[in-house]
DNA sequence: TTATATGCATAAGAAAATTATGTATTTTTG
DNA sequence: CAAAAATACATAATTTTCTTATGCATATAA
């Protein structure tokens, strides 16, 4: 998924938070997407991505709708109900990680 | 380590950044300064601890320096030379990761 | 005196990723 | 025009990193 180890753990929160943004979006977009977004420094692999979107599906947090594109397939995933609860509650669970680990890697904690 | 699955991949990073800043520091004596820290929030396992600190130091990142207090034995770790840089490295990644996770999740990007 | 805290360790299993394939169509490039 | 690259999905084997469970031992608090 990248060079760092950190992005483990946060592709979840990236396809939930892609899909509330866009309405509906297909794996590869995503990939593309992320690729944009992040200047090439964040590249989405295919096999962590499509299971991802898969168990994702079958939790009940995405619905798919199947397209034929130029003869070739795309399915498209969109945010259920449940799906965006979850993406609000992933977002905190990311901002309260940002903070968490900026309290341990600020220099004040050397004080005490 | 959490309830959240974000900190898959910071342990190392929060074990170095420990050290850089306590000099010395021994397994449970990390655990506690985390829990401190972040006031509960986040309790390292040993489960997790303990292996990471053993791989680290494998690969040359810290040095152990063992110590019996009270009947009881402590091993404690020290940052080596290359465990300063390679602390260097890991806090520039989670700056970096930050930044990423901030592009992705901010708002503006629904404008494109 | 018994539970909790201190201090280490490892093994089994789960979760989430990487890497490697595989299939198929369309578009670009030399 | 043929070959390579892009588009679009999928899965299997393996690796990494963690959780959960267990184990041992001593010191301290209830």
């Amino acid at each position: 998924m990248a060079n760092s180890k950190l992005y483990k753990g946060s592709l979840v929160t990236i396809i939930l938070k892609l899909l509330n943004e866009s309405d509906k979006m297909y794996g590869y977009q995503m990939t593309q997407k992320v690729k944009e977004l992040t200047k090439g420094q964040l590249q989405i692999t295919e096999g962590a991505l499509y299971p991802a979107l898969h168990k994702l599906e079958a939790e009940g947090l995405l619905e798919v709708e199947v397209e034929k594109v130029d003869n070739r397939l795309r399915k498209y995933y969109k945010l259920t109900e449940k799906g965006n609860k979850e993406t609000v509650s992933k977002l905190e669970e990311l901002q309260e990680y940002i903070r968490t680990m900026q309290v341990l890697v600020n220099p004040k904690f050397s004080l005490e």
